[in-house]
RNA sequence: GCCCCUGUCGUCUAGCUUGGUCUAGGACAUCGCCCUUUCAAGGCGGCAACACGGGUUCAAAUCCCGUCGGGGGCGCCA
């Protein structure tokens, strides 16, 4: 059975990168049916905090990934570590230096990986230094912790980042002095910035919880995150978990580094905000809404829903609405100076906004389509276009000049306030 | 400096294993048109790539060699 393992270290936030290699053991486990566990990487006593580790395991969760049985955590088990390295060093294949047990490179051979995603990789052991199993302070280092547990765990494939390639010769070393049939090694590139340089803060946002925060659906994020570096084939993009298990293949990854494209990912989200059903995107909008600090206190789920239903083809990200629609939850809006010059100094528009607003008062059904009639009426009775009523009349009531269709804004603001503020441009 | 990975449109990629079907396909972005009350969405179309140089071959994006470029690693960090 496979055996794979995501092994997080508890220092930081959860990296994009960290995410993808998280998402691709988890797909290769599902696909395979096999088993995808965590391993918490804390032997960093002093980086290493249970806020930064809730967080990690929440944004994994957060994205869609579910793991296997109960972490492993590697603080526990330095006396495991110490123990097998005394074992290499009563074989004679290790020695001692100021309390630090160190391996004996053996010099003059050739390391050899057959890789699952690059083919193979030879090294030459004349490039390894002698490596350090047990630091000064009775911690392992981090390339030997890794065999004991991998092996410990029964783990089958390990499936990492580029980064971990000159690792592998050193870990197999490990395994070959421990008597050890090594498991296999998939080695996939990093995701890049732009600028081709490692992904990183200059980027703009690095870590899940950034996109999360923005308003990045968490099926969107891994969707993308599983296309940069793999294929499904037939020209597929847009695709559920569930159907990435299904076809996934770990020999469709790409062995060449990508560079993030936050255009590709907003595009994506879109995406799956217009397709995703309005009430469960309105716990999250609502959530946007209180961070970005509008009252929403007296405002019913079923009237934030039709703005949401007006709205969601036009965002890419649910932070988004807020400042779109904001007239929509109070009555000192921003509004875009170019359209107001451009629509309200116009010649005759505030007159006709003003008759506009005359003859809505007397609406009783305040319809969209009644509206409408209305509005197309008194083009047709002044010869005017309507386009010369509906543009002022969208900057009176919502301050913008784009935004969803004027008829169906002004209904879903209701009479009242749409003549209160198609009236206020005149003072 | 040494070691390793890698090089198809601006970006993600298909094609490369089994050379000809590739005047190189798709997607994002971009540009134009249509629709239209704006912005989106949708529809249609345009621009745009085999890093370079040598081979091998009747024929190379596909095979071989070299050059150049990009990335990663060389910690008693993980």
């Amino acid at each position: 059975m496979v055996k794979v393992r995501f092994a997080p270290s508890p220092t930081g936030f959860l990296h994009l990168g960290s995410a993808r290699t998280a998402l691709f053991n988890w797909l290769y486990a599902r696909h395979t049916g096999g088993k995808f566990l965590l391993r918490i990487e804390d032997t960093d006593k002093v980086r290493s905090s249970k806020k930064f580790l809730d967080e990690i395991l929440g944004d994994l969760k957060w994205l869609g990934i579910d793991w296997d049985e109960e972490p492993l955590c590697q603080s526990q088990r330095f006396d495991v570590y110490r123990q097998k390295a005394e074992e290499i060093l009563a074989m004679g294949n290790a020695y001692k230096e100021s309390e630090a047990v160190i391996f004996k490179v053996e010099k003059g051979r050739q390391v050899e990986v057959d890789d699952m995603i690059h083919g193979k990789i030879a090294v030459n052991t004349d490039d390894i230094k002698d490596q350090v199993m047990i630091k000064s302070d009775g911690s392992p280092t981090y390339n030997f912790a890794c065999v004991v547990d991998d092996t410990y765990m029964e783990i089958t494939h390990i499936l990492r980042g580029d980064d971990h390639i000159s690792n592998t010769p050193k870990q197999i070393l490990f395994y070959e002095a421990m008597g050890l049939t090594p498991p296999k090694f998939g080695h996939m590139p990093l995701i890049l910035g732009q600028d081709g340089a490692k992904l990183s803060k200059r980027h703009g946002g690095v870590s899940v919880e950034e996109y999360k925060k923005e308003g990045f659906l968490p099926g969107a994020l891994a969707n993308y995150l599983i296309l940069l570096g793999w294929f499904p084939g037939e020209d597929r993009e847009v695709l559920s978990l569930d159907e990435a298990v299904k076809l996934f293949d770990i020999n469709d990854m790409s062995d060449v580094q990508a560079k993030f494209d936050i255009q590709k990912l907003r595009w994506l989200n879109g995406e799956y905000i217009m397709k995703h059903k309005t009430e469960e995107l309105l716990p999250l909008i609502k959530d946007q809404l209180l961070t970005a600090g509008f009252d929403i206190s007296g405002i019913t789920d079923e009237y934030i829903s039709k703005l949401v239903d007006l709205y969601k083809i036009r965002i890419k990200t649910l932070s988004e609405l807020g400042d779109l629609a904001d007239w929509f939850f109070r009555d000192d809006f921003t509004v875009d100076e170019e359209g107001k010059k451009k629509y309200l100094e116009k010649e005759g528009n505030r007159e006709n906004v003003k008759i506009f607003a005359d003859r809505l008062e007397g609406l009783e059904d305040f319809s969209r389509e009644n509206i409408e009639k209305i509005c197309r009426e008194i083009a047709e009775e002044r010869e005017l276009k309507a386009a010369d009523i509906i543009h002022p009349t969208r900057m009176a009531i919502s301050g913008k000049t784009r935004g969803a269709g004027l008829f169906e804004t002004m209904e879903l603001l209701g009479k009242e306030r749409v003549i209160k503020r198609m009236r206020g441009i005149h003072k």
